[in-house]
DNA sequence: AATGAATGAGATTTCATTCAT
DNA sequence: CATGAATGAAATCTCATTCAT
């Protein structure tokens, strides 16, 4: 009996393995793909039991978000930490398996409002520690870009782009700010030539 | 003659009117949203058009790409001949339409895997285009990254690796090599230091 | 204009090329298989053709099943005139291509009742000609067949072949033991007449 | 544990009911007809009650056949301890309502390739029992019937049975006078042993 | 003689969720 | 804790048929 409400133990081990899972349905089929039922099979569970623990899909993937973004940015505390804080920090958003799961979270947000403000306060969070750790590592200088060919800088260009479009749906001033910084340098390196 | 595959012809008013708000729908609410049902309302059609003109909604999304994509690589040529290709370029892939609809295509490729294959060559087609863009623009050299705060620095590096990771789903080898450039480049900034 | 009714005339080549592919489909794929739409697809022509020569589908299975029992009497005429007319008339009947199309009208007249009368008079027309052939070729003897009217041989043997004919297609080497041993019978009781 | 396959107990009433209604409007209106809504509606249930019990309709037809040709057994298996095996045998394939959905199943089996296997492996089970049958009762004599095998005379039977309780449904009067009529050539046969 | 367009009907299947036990 | 049963909603797709040209 008890409270109808709140049902499922923070600490379950099943409520784990049903987070583990969806974890990885998401990343490997989309986030489309993690219904009660694919979700329940892969776990070897049965369906109901994820509305037991969550109630709604909608907990599940706000839990879900919450503990995935709590990782990286505890990983993210390792790297200031660590000898090589910069391309550490960079070498963490480049792990596919984070990436994917991110980018799979942005499109959920387009399905699900109330991901949105989650993703907005992430976002400003994550920006936040990567410039401290940027302020604290570099005092902005020249940089070196005879080493990259143009297809390695089409690549960076149009992936960011893309990413800074994107980000400005949840973040648009700052985005808009990189944007224009990036648009400067390219229009620097055209009249450099 | 008389193929069953593609009923209703490709001049269609109608046709263009469902490609016209699968696209708006795709961007504004999520590519999950694209159904049938939601796009006929969305049309003020009766659903089973979208049956008739694209039989499947596979054969309707890969239609949408085959039609954006197109009209990315065209605005692409305009700027290659415009007075500023490389920050025209670069603008073409900030338009939030645009990358709002790649980045959903991404996600419904994890969904559908009949478009994994329509995305990798679409990617290696529109780097071939940036590349030449720059080769011809610039002969590389060093970029003054002064006027980059360290907020914006952050965003760019996050956004990029993001979608370098993501990107790299796709195509692995070229991501790799990028991936290493950016890296090099912040081993010299903070060594720099 | 004209009249609306009766559409598509009877001596049209699409006409004979669309019951030919209709009775294909049937044969290969079951009855539920004959869709305009498959049928059409089959026969390289539009779906629509299909209701321009024969109105409802209805009318096209009626005219397949006319053109299918009326070939069948021609053969059973054939056989009345053959020198083995008894073992003759068996393999008519034994003929795969033959016993799986009536097996699919049996089948298809559960689903359709107007096909119900078509079929009981065809099959009491088929009777009468088979206890014809029987009682032509032979006078009751050897198995004590005294007390079987021809007409009763005729069911017997014709609803045994069809049979023979069917379970061929699951276990095509049983079946055509089964076959040459009713038919050497049948050679015998013609003999020993 | 928990697989996804079979949901809804083996053992509910709701999913015995369902199990006869769609034998019923199989046998009655033939396999087409049974689909889930028809089926749910002549239950007095929900359509989506098949899919909870059953997933697929291809898993109740499957179910279904199991269960019919288990029975069809189990009779066989008490006319091999009768007085008089083979004739009651033959009354068992004569039994309209077998011998329609048998008829159903295998006209079926054109419309879903995956019941194909199905079928031939009955087909040869039944073969083997009814040829243990024969076997038993008759050392093969009168008819000349030295070169049937009891395998060839258990098919012929079979064969000729079942299309004698469908030809039966068109024509009754006919049928029931051609089945004495094999009945008591199978007696006599038995008598002669 | 043929076809593009359209539509009402319905089949199959999947989902999230609830509820009683 | 967990599950069997059930259901409203909706998604995808197919069909037969009509109609105007």
């Amino acid at each position: 009996m008890a409270s109808n409400r709140r049902i499922g133990t923070e600490t379950s081990e099943t409520r784990a393995l049903l987070l583990r899972s969806a974890g990885e349905l998401m990343r490997d089929e989309g986030y489309a793909q993690v219904t009660s039922r694919k979700l329940a099979t892969k776990a070897g569970l049965k369906p109901q039991l994820v509305h037991y623990y969550f109630r709604t899909m909608g907990d599940l993937f706000a839990e879900l978000f919450r503990q995935v973004t709590q990782d990286h940015l505890r990983l993210l505390d390792e790297a200031a930490r660590s000898d090589d804080p910069l391309a550490r920090m960079f070498e963490i958003s480049c792990d596919p398996t984070n990436a994917a799961l991110q980018l799979e979270f942005l499109a959920l947000a387009n399905h699900r409002k109330e991901m949105h403000a989650l993703i907005a306060a992430f976002g400003l969070e994550l920006n936040n520690r990567e410039s401290a750790i940027i302020r604290a590592a570099i005092s902005a200088r020249g940089l070196d870009l005879a080493k990259a060919t143009p297809e390695e800088l089409a690549t960076i260009i149009q992936t960011s782009a893309r990413g800074l479009a994107f980000a400005g749906r949840f973040n648009s001033e700052r985005f808009s700010h990189a944007r224009d910084t990036v648009i400067s340098w390219l229009r620097m390196l055209a009249a450099a030539g």
